[in-house]
DNA sequence: AATAGCGTCAACCGCACCTGA
DNA sequence: GTCAGGTGCGGTTGACGCTAT
């Protein structure tokens, strides 16, 4: 922890004092502070929250504090791969819009989402030496991660009924192999355990394009730019059939749980918010292996649309197969 | 056991935008 | 119109923990 002087000059009697403002982590006294001052007058003015409160630091830190950390609706744990596929979705849409993509995701911060991209999604480009922002690196999302993570999707519904999501609805914002242009119009997946997930949402997506549709970029547009198959919204409501109840108790980084400090209330501790998902992150489902299966199947017979995509299978699963060999 | 390398994520920083005086 | 304060956003940093050597 270290803290910065800051020179205050006061208008009314132009008395200058001298205010330490702290930096670093937070400690569980100020998250105290915070919590209490907030559940007795509310959020806003941060500015004056954070001297009021007692707390020496800036507003834009107990502001930056309470909605990524300590809000009691935050969310924590791994990101299912519901929230991954969404958060693919709509970065493919919108962008390094993290705060626009969190309000799609009940609980998660933009902080949270872009530090998972950075960390996660980019370190997969890297691997595939792709840029993370390209046509080329999109289609690795859309054709191989997010049937990977339906995949994953289902697995978990099929070993817990007690989850809400509707995975033949999710099937339908997925593209199929047969759709996507860096696969042949012919291909067959190689075994029915490579993309178990691909097969069956094969047929329902429609493998031919759909009048009117921009079908260049690949199929999830059949999803997305015609409202009349699936809105983003209809879509956020299929992963999100209700939004989560508003968490009893929360946790703090240090361990310590409280009960939620706005409505004051006691609650059993297996409500906390603490979201752990023993499933680990999907990316690693792509672990380039499906790409070598790809591979492994006659990629030298293979049709790909190198002219209208801008990029081959045999040249993605070099990359791959060069850093599989440095890995 | 020591340490270098790497991944993760909380926190900070700078900038832009909004609003009210 | 403009200025200041508040707020939000996206990029970046740094501390910490884990793993490999």
């Amino acid at each position: 922890m270290h803290s910065i002087t800051k020179r205050v000059c006061h208008p009314n009697n132009n008395i200058e004092e001298e205010t330490e403002l702290r930096r670093g982590p937070w400690t569980l006294e100020e998250d105290t502070l915070l919590i209490h001052y907030i559940a007795r007058h509310g959020e806003g003015h941060w500015n004056l929250l954070a001297k009021r409160a007692g707390l020496k630091r800036t507003g834009k830190s107990c502001r930056l504090r309470w909605l990524n950390y300590l809000k009691p609706d935050i969310k924590r744990g791994n990101l299912t791969p519901q929230e991954q596929l969404l958060i693919l979705e709509l970065h493919s849409k919108w962008g390094n819009r993290w705060s626009k993509i969190a309000q799609h995701l009940p609980g998660r911060t933009d902080n949270e989402i872009k530090n998972y991209w950075r960390t996660r999604v980019q370190k997969q480009a890297r691997q595939l030496n792709i840029e993370s922002n390209s046509k080329r690196f999109l289609e690795a999302v859309r054709c191989f991660w997010m049937p990977r993570l339906l995949q994953k999707m289902e697995q978990t519904s099929n070993s817990s009924t007690s989850t809400n999501s509707s995975p033949s609805t999710l099937t339908t914002i997925i593209p199929s192999a047969q759709d996507c242009e860096l696969v042949p119009n012919d291909f067959v997946p190689p075994n029915s355990t490579t993309f178990p997930a691909l097969s069956d949402s094969s047929s329902i997506l429609p493998n031919k394009p759909i009048p009117g549709s921009n079908h260049s970029n690949g199929c999830l547009n059949y999803a997305f730019t015609n409202q009349n198959i699936l809105s983003t919204d209809s879509i956020i409501t299929s992963l999100f059939p209700q939004v989560e109840e508003h968490p009893k108790t929360y946790t703090f980084s240090n361990g310590i749980e409280k009960t939620d400090p706005i409505s004051g209330l006691d609650h059993e501790s297996n409500s906390s918010v603490h979201y752990v998902d023993s499933s680990s992150y999907g990316f690693e489902g792509l672990n380039l292996d499906s790409i070598l299966e790809f591979e492994a199947f006659d990629v030298s017979g293979l049709n790909c649309h190198v002219a209208e995509s801008d990029w081959a299978l045999g040249d993605m699963a070099a990359d791959a197969l060069w850093n599989m060999g440095e890995m």
